[in-house]
RNA sequence: UGACCCAUGGUGUAACGGUAGCACUACAGAUUUUGGUUCUGUCUGUUAAGGUUCGAAUCCUUAUGGGUCAACCA
C-alpha cells in the first residue's frame, strides 16, 4: 500500500479527532453516542448522515450508540413514526444498544426541575406567550424581567406541583430557568423548561399534563444515558451554552454537545415539515413514495443500504454549509447495483422485427446474469422469428455515429444473432410498423464464425414469449436545485415529470419470477426493482436510476 | 446593525507552519456482445488585503460573503 493511500485512510473528520484526543487523554475509556429523532415523521437522507455518523463512530471506536426518541411534544408524535424509524435504522444496517425515550425520563426530569426551583434557579411564570415575547428583547436589545421572576421558592414549588396536578389550563403557566434577561444569547433569557399541555402522549398516555421543552430534556437525557459525545446539527450551537448551564446547575453527568453541518441535497427538500406537506396534500403517494428523500422512499425506489452508507461516507462531516449533488447519490447506487443487479431485457416502446430467413420454431439462448459477477450464472431466453426491439433503436435516416439499426445496417441482438435491416414497413400515417430483417446464422452468440463486427448491440424480446409489465420511471422531485431558496411556495417547483408510468412494456419471461429482494438491470435501460404493489398478474417495476448515457449526451450536443 | 458559526476547483472533502491531495462531475482516448462497466489521461481551487515567519490554505488583524439566534417546536 502506498503512503498516499494510507494517509487518506487515516485522515479523520473533526469529530473523530476530538474522540481520539479524548480517548488517548483517558477522558473516557469508551464512548457513548445516540441517534435522537423526534417521532413526528419518517427518516430521510439527512437522518441517514446522522445515523451513519453516530453509529459509525462507535463501530470505529470502543463504545455503543443508543436509539433515543425525543418524544417531549405529545401533539406531534405517533407510534407509527416510532415503528418506521426503528425499521429504517435497522434496514440501514445499524444496531442500537438501548432503545430509549425521553418520556422514560419524565419522572427524573420532574425531579430535576424541582431541584432547580429549590436552588432558586427556576420559577413559575404566569405570563402569556405574547407577554413573554414582548419581555424577551431582541438580539440587539436586552429583555426585561418578568413580574413573576421573584416569586419565593415555596410559591414556585406549590405552583409547579399544581401545574403537574392539572389544576391549570394550557398556556396559563410555564416553568422558566432564572438566568439573565439581558444575556447576549437569547436562549439564556430565562428559557422555558416546562409547559402545560393537556394532551395524550403516545407512551405515557394521560399521566402527564406538563411536558419538558427540548432544552430541558435533550441534554438531561444525554446525561442520564451517560452519552459522552452528543452530536447534533449546527442550528443547535446557541443551545450549547444552555445545555452546559443546566448540566452544571443540576450537577449531573457532563455530556458534551458537538455540532456539524446538516447535509443538504439538491433537487429535493429534507425538512420534515415540507415532506409532511407533500404527503398530506398528496403531491406524492405517501412517506415511502419512491420520489421522496425518505429512507423508506429510497428503499422502495430500489436503493440499497450499502449505497446510502457509501454516500454518507463520501460526503463526510464538517461544519460548513453545503449542498451535495444528488448525482453523487446516483453514482453510489449505480456502483453497487452494477455489481449485484441481474441483467434482463425489457423493451419499453416496441417496434416489431420480423426475421424473414429464420425458419425455425424458435430456440432458447443463454445469457449471463451479470457480466460483473463470474459466479452469477446464466439464464435462458427464448428467441424466435418475431421480435420486439426499442423504437428508438431504429432510424430511417440515421446521423453519423448512430450504431443502431437503420436500413441496410447490421446490429447484434444481445446474446443472439447479428441481423440486417432489409425493409421498412410503415402504416398509413408513415409510422414505422415493422422491420423486415435477415439474420446471419453463423453469428450466434458464443459461436460466432461470421467474422462480422458490428458497433451496436440491442436488447430485444421475442413477441410471443414476452411478458407484460408496468414500469414507473422516476426522476428528481423538484426541477430546481434548491426549492427552498426560490420565490414563493416550494411546491411550485415540483418536477411535473418526476413520475412517468409506462403501463405496458415487454419483458423477457424470466422476469415473471422477479422477487422483491432482487435488483435488476434492464439492459441499456437502467436499474429496476419490483414495487411492493406488484403481483404475478400485474408486474410493476420502479426505476431506481438510469444508466449513464453517453449517446444521449452526444445527441444533445448535436 | 449585537452575538455566535463558517469560508479550499462546478460539488463534497483532505492537507494540523514545509510539494494543495482524493472522490464525484465535465472533457478526451482505449477496451467492450449494454453508447453500461473497466482502464488511461486532461481541465478547474486556497474570498480579499495586510501582518507574523526562512516558509502560511493553516497563526494574527481587518474587510467581504454565507449561515444561525427573538416557537409554551425539536
Amino acid at each position: 500500500m502506498s503512503d498516499e493511500i494510507k494517509k487518506e485512510e487515516e485522515s479523520l473528520n473533526f469529530l473523530e479527532e476530538i474522540i481520539e484526543q479524548d480517548l488517548s487523554a483517558g477522558k473516557y475509556p469508551s464512548i457513548v453516542t445516540r441517534f435522537p429523532p423526534e417521532p413526528n415523521g419518517y427518516l430521510h437522507l439527512g437522518h441517514a448522515s446522522s445515523i451513519c455518523l453516530n453509529f459509525g463512530l462507535t463501530r470505529k471506536y470502543p463504545g455503543y450508540t443508543n436509539l433515543r426518541f425525543d418524544d417531549t411534544n405529545p401533539v406531534t408524535e405517533e407510534t407509527e413514526y416510532v415503528d418506521s424509524i426503528k425499521e429504517d435504522v435497522k434496514w440501514l444496517g445499524f444496531e442500537w444498544k438501548h432503545e430509549r425515550y425521553a418520556s422514560d425520563y419524565f419522572d427524573t426530569l420532574y425531579e430535576y426541575a424541582v431541584k432547580l426551583i429549590e436552588k432558586g434557579l427556576a420559577y413559575v411564570d404566569d405570563s402569556t406567550s405574547e407577554q413573554m415575547a414582548a419581555m424577551k428583547g431582541t438580539p440587539t436589545e436586552p429583555g426585561v424581567n418578568s413580574p413573576y421572576r421573584d416569586r419565593t421558592i415555596e410559591e414556585n414549588l406549590d405552583l409547579f406541583t399544581r401545574m403537574k396536578a392539572g389544576e391549570f389550563p394550557d398556556g396559563s403557566h410555564t416553568l422558566r430557568a432564572k438566568i439573565e434577561m439581558a444575556h447576549i444569547n437569547m436562549l439564556m433569557r430565562d428559557p422555558i423548561l416546562y409547559r402545560i399541555k393537556h394532551a395524550h402522549h403516545h407512551r405515557t398516555g394521560d399521566k402527564w399534563c406538563i411536558y419538558p421543552m427540548y432544552d430541558f430534556a435533550h441534554g438531561q437525557s444525554d446525561s442520564i444515558e451517560e452519552v459522552t459525545h452528543s452530536i447534533c446539527t449546527l442550528e443547535f450551537v446557541p443551545h450549547r451554552e444552555l445545555y452546559d448551564w443546566l448540566i452544571e446547575k443540576l450537577d449531573i453527568y457532563p455530556s458534551h454537545q458537538y455540532e456539524f453541518a446538516r447535509r443538504n441535497i439538491n433537487y429535493t427538500v429534507t425538512s420534515k415539515r415540507k415532506l409532511l406537506q407533500l404527503v398530506n396534500e398528496q403531491y406524492v403517494e405517501g412517506w415511502d413514495d419512491p420520489r421522496m428523500p425518505t429512507i423508506s422512499g429510497l428503499r422502495r425506489r430500489g436503493y440499497t443500504p450499502e449505497s446510502i452508507r457509501d454516500f454518507c461516507d463520501r460526503i463526510g462531516v464538517a461544519k460548513r454549509e453545503n449542498m451535495v449533488d444528488v448525482g453523487l447519490l446516483e453514482f453510489c447506487v449505480r456502483e453497487h447495483l452494477n455489481k449485484i443487479a441481474l441483467r434482463r431485457m425489457v423493451v419499453f416502446d416496441p417496434v416489431k422485427v420480423v426475421i424473414t430467413n429464420y425458419t425455425g420454431e424458435g430456440e432458447m439462448l443463454s445469457s449471463e446474469n451479470n457480466p460483473e459477477d463470474e459466479n452469477g450464472g446464466t439464464r435462458q431466453i427464448p428467441f424466435s422469428g418475431e421480435l420486439y426491439i426499442e423504437r428508438e433503436d431504429f432510424m430511417e435516416n440515421p446521423p453519423k455515429k448512430y450504431f443502431r439499426l437503420a436500413p441496410g445496417q447490421m446490429v447484434r441482438l444481445k446474446s443472439a444473432y447479428i441481423i440486417k435491416c432489409e425493409q421498412v414497413i410503415k402504416d398509413e400515417e408513415g409510422q414505422v410498423k415493422e422491420l423486415q430483417c435477415t439474420y446471419i446464422p453463423e453469428s450466434k452468440s458464443g459461436a460466432d464464425t461470421s467474422g462480422i463486427h458490428v458497433k451496436g448491440t440491442l436488447h430485444w424480446v421475442s413477441v410471443k414469449h414476452a411478458v407484460r409489465a408496468e414500469v414507473r420511471l422516476y426522476d428528481r422531485l423538484f426541477k430546481v436545485e434548491d426549492p427552498t431558496d426560490e420565490e414563493g411556495d416550494f411546491k411550485e417547483y415540483l418536477n411535473p415529470l418526476s413520475l412517468q408510468v409506462l403501463p405496458a412494456v415487454y419483458a423477457e419471461p424470466d422476469l415473471l419470477h422477479a422477487s422483491l429482494q432482487e435488483r435488476y438491470q434492464f439492459i441499456r435501460k437502467g436499474y429496476f426493482v419490483l414495487d411492493k404493489s406488484s403481483n404475478p398478474d400485474q408486474l410493476i417495476f420502479n426505476r431506481t436510476v438510469g444508466l449513464k448515457d453517453a449517446w444521449a449526451k452526444e445527441v444533445k450536443k448535436g
